[in-house]
DNA sequence: GGCACCGGGCTCTGCCATAGGT
DNA sequence: ACCTATGGCAGAGCCCGGTGCC
């Protein structure tokens, strides 16, 4: 094993210490308070205290008002532990108000946890903005232990460092899930290969999270009822199946199955009224299988929208992935190259799926090649 | 240069329900 | 009775540029 999972062993195995609350800031519920009257008075110089630091109180007590009645509380030790890492003081004040749990956690076990993370993120800003963007993600669970075993599972799928980093940054929660939840969505992709008579299970649970790097947050029977669906709904061979699912297919497999069902009928129907087979459809979803992201309404427009704009249904049959830029996007390219004359039929549509950049670098050229 | 193909980046959090522990 | 930890849900695409071939 490597010499950065020896350090996080090492870690874990002063977990008995570590496990010891070893508070040095804490609030005290006031005694004033008679808890025979009163049970579970809120702690009021934690309220105090959390109002100083610009925490909207408010807020968290709707979120988590358990946390507010509790004796012994950390949010000192958290916001000078989180301002050590770069945190700022606003930053703190958010993340307690998303979040009020966080300043149940010790110093040692918010060092552990840390130190996690660090072996998978270069710096501490960039661990700092996750927790700015998303601070249940990193606080929700205390066992760092399953963290690790999350990690060393990944891993062992062959998931790379990089691959690991990215898994980490776009869904924080996956690590914060049980081992044995993640272990059930990795033996769910694997059975599925298997029913579709892959000979590479493990290799195929791998590809769909790295092209899709939430399904770890996905629940289980919404990832099989999507498999089922398709399976039953597409008209695909086991083998061409296991191959949309495992390679640009697999972001889909995020939807709700009520959501990609109705996608898949707005779908067919409008390709239907402008005069294309049940082939065309399916031929669509395998070439650009995200178009079963996009909403009923989105595609009605984005697709009339094109129409209008003189593209027929066979062009947009022929590269479907016009359908990846925005409405507004689409209209205002169409406008463009409507003013300078641009033939469609000639020329093809390809120019409506650049880059901004190489659009506009594109469309130079026509004019300059006009005013020759 | 023109084009096709491909994969990656962003971000997808914040809320609710509930089992289980004390 | 109360709290914590954890599972699960709703929500509903767009954009960029590297690379390799011609």
């Amino acid at each position: 094993m490597t010499s950065a999972y020896k350090t996080l062993v090492q870690i874990l195995t002063v977990k008995s210490i570590a496990r010891r609350p070893l508070w040095r800031f804490y609030s005290t519920a006031s005694n004033d308070d008679d808890p025979k009257t009163n049970p579970n008075p809120e702690n009021t110089s934690l309220l105090e205290n959390l109002d100083l630091m610009g925490v909207d109180v408010r807020m968290a007590r709707k979120r988590q008002p358990g946390v507010f009645r509790r004796l012994f509380t950390n949010e000192e030790g958290v916001a000078e532990f989180l301002e050590g890492k770069g945190a700022s003081r606003r930053t703190v004040a958010s993340i307690i108000s998303r979040y009020p749990r966080a300043i149940t956690r010790s110093k040692d076990h918010l060092e552990q946890r840390w130190q996690l993370w660090r072996n998978i993120f270069q710096t501490d800003l960039e661990i700092v903005a996750i927790l700015d963007r998303s601070p249940e993600s990193f606080f929700r669970s205390s066992d760092n232990e399953n963290l690790l075993k999350n990690i060393t599972f990944l891993s062992s799928l062959g998931l790379g460092n990089q691959d690991i980093h990215r898994l980490l940054a776009a869904a924080p929660r996956a690590f914060s899930n049980s081992l044995e939840l993640n272990r059930q969505m990795v033996d769910l992709l694997e059975d599925v290969c298997q029913e579709l008579g892959g000979t590479d299970p493990q290799g195929f649970a791998k590809a769909i999270i790295l092209r899709n790097l939430y399904i770890l947050i996905r629940s289980t029977k919404r990832v099989r009822s999507n498999v089922d669906f398709l399976r039953s709904s597409m008209n695909l061979s086991d083998a061409d199946l296991l191959d949309l699912l495992q390679g640009s297919g697999a972001k889909i497999l995020d939807l709700s199955t009520e959501y990609l069902k109705k996608n898949m009928s707005s779908l067919r129907g409008k390709l239907l009224v402008m005069g294309c087979s049940e082939e065309d459809v399916r031929k669509m979803i395998v070439a650009y299988p995200m178009v079963l992201y996009i909403g009923a309404a989105t595609l009605g427009t984005k697709l009339d929208c094109l129409l209008k704009g003189g593209i027929t249904a066979k062009q947009i049959l022929e590269k479907p992935k016009v359908l990846d830029y925005s409405t507004e996007n689409v209209t205002a390219r169409l406008k463009e190259l409507e003013g300078i004359g641009y033939d469609f039929q000639s020329k093809g549509i390809g120019i409506l799926n650049l880059s901004q950049k190489r659009f506009e670098a594109k469309k130079d050229r026509l004019l300059t090649v006009q005013n020759k």
